[in-house]
DNA sequence: AATGAATGAGGGTTCATTCAT
DNA sequence: GATGAATGAACCCTCATTCAT
């Protein structure tokens, strides 16, 4: 899945998380044990300990890679295009990572509502920095933009808490209204949100 | 936290409602067992089954009863009010609302990221109609104002989870700003979504 | 069912015994619990030990009820034939009894593999004269016959516990062999064991 | 008792076997909780579960143990003697047996009624061949003899049937009459059992 | 006689964690 | 590093029984 996490040394490592996943996302976080993982994943229950301190160790290194996962194919993606205009970058970025929910609903599912300001807080800091931290430098993008606004970090913090949110039970549950007929609605309030705190 | 509750007849149920409470913003949800609340709340283990299916069940009720309740004081303040344009009477909702959750953290802390649409939805429609469904008072509302809108029910979805998942984390952590910082950002977007929407 | 039963006195513990029998061949004894019966019977918890001692107390009286229900039948059946030969007696008892069985095999369920001498002996000892010993009829029937056997008590005993114990998985299971095709080869024994007996 | 059980590898299952038997005879299966067993046998509760599915997993391997080592000690006995005449080996067979069991009444205990037609099938079935199938040798060696009877499987059956059945009550109290005594008794039946159905 | 809320010991079962190999 | 048998505390839940009304 990605440089880290799949060489040969870490084997066991990979087979945990990767099958940590699909019982999380399966069964749901709560009825997976950690005897369900090491079996599904075929290894030891003691090896569980060599890599993982608990369960929540594990869940939120999943969470991290998913989220740090999306983030890196938004700016590939992102600098694929011709874009010019900030706030429509912004919406674009926004786009893509709407798409990829959609796309796999797994990732909702697993970080529940989770997928927000804390999560790239506190997981960012408790790791040990064996993956990027592309928040930051999607907050410094913003900052590197033209345009300048009022509170970047407060304005970047709506917008994701304002996403993740309103997408979470659209795309699950298709509650109150499918993510089609929601996204018109999403960037205009970015839009006038954006607008709003222009200096 | 009082009519409904405390009469003679629920003692015990009362007691574990209250002693649940406690413990669920204590210790957290999944930390605090039947055992726990039984104990703290001075009945013995059967009777919780008397009066409760399981822990979902009385952490459902209890979320009903403490969104409701911040619901219906905030309707009993607007009323005392000379409020009338429509968009300052909904800022005026959200600010108590806000006021309330700052108070008493508590409420976040039992409801986690669930103080939202699936919330209402959900908790409203599972329970005997012995509270209020205040939710659906306040999108009425919303409607019988003479100033229409492409399409309420998207509006307050997203009005809704705007304010408690940018509000969850300010007022839990004061990241990235405190409420009192962070409500004049919030009061913007929201007149900002609503003329956005406006017919 | 019966006299003892169903006079008005005794309502309530008619209603417990019936709906204890229908839960004991519905869901088994062990899965049956004071509480189901007491609800299904639509009486109060406390009622239940007014009238029996525990669960295994209402089970015996059941058991013998049914038991004696059968027995009784049995003789008034008898003594509608013309039949005078006093092996095809018992041979035509034994066939209404196995009729009896096959029809309503919710008895043999109940009363598992205790349709049998422990069942006399001890479920007779324990009761309180309430119901009549149709057994000591059987014997003594016997007993008066003009055929003089070795030792009757013994007779008795083996038919009766040869019939019952191989009914049982015919009827329930048609294992090894359905009733129908069992029954020629269990009426030949009973002859054969008469036989080997006759004095 | 031995051979299959007392391997080093095993010394925790077999301590939770032996202690479980000990106390299915002298408790009861029903009033016996697996924390009795575990207690007793001086290992943890979740051991149990290592080895043993529930209660009635256990009780049924004992109950198979039990069985298959009565029979097979039967067989042995047999290959000694000298006796040529089939009913005489199936009698000398069934002495056996019945002297096994008065010898050690706690099988009986166990299996309660439940040694006889419907054991052999289910239990049988549900092993993993780590035993001998006795009850299949014990078939084949009577339909190998030279006599041909009307039906093997019935005759077999019902002798089974009757021999355990009415040494139930016979050897554990007495009633209605001792095993010696009954003795003569049942090998008279069987003798003319057999006879009636020769061909 | 009848009730049923309350009890609390005890049931079966799970599972994170350890540690000798 | 890797194992997996063993642990035992803790879990949820049941239910026979009591007793004040």
């Amino acid at each position: 899945m990605s440089s880290k996490w799949d060489n040969n040394k870490n084997q066991k490592r990979t087979a945990l998380l990767e099958n940590a996943f699909d019982l999380f996302i399966t069964k749901g976080i709560n009825k997976t044990s950690i005897s369900d993982i090491v079996e599904k994943a075929g290894v030891a229950k003691g090896t569980f300990y060599l890599y993982f301190k608990d369960k929540d160790d594990i869940r939120n290194r999943l969470i991290l890679h998913k989220i740090n996962h999306i983030f890196s194919e938004a700016e590939k993606a992102l600098a694929k295009t011709t874009l010019t205009d900030f706030t429509e970058r912004i919406i674009f970025i926004t786009g893509f990572i709407l798409d990829c929910l959609q796309e796999d609903t797994s990732i909702l599912a697993l970080t529940a509502k989770n997928l927000n300001w804390g999560s790239f807080k506190r997981v960012v800091k408790s790791d040990k920095n064996d993956e990027l931290n592309l928040y930051d430098l999607y907050v410094s993008q913003f900052e590197n933009g033209r345009q300048k606004y009022k509170n970047t970090e407060i304005l970047v913090y709506m917008i994701i808490e304002f996403i993740t949110s309103t997408c979470y039970s659209s795309i699950l549950y298709g509650e109150p209204a499918s993510l089609t007929e929601l996204k018109p609605y999403l960037y205009d309030t970015i839009r006038a949100m954006m607008k709003t705190q222009e200096l």
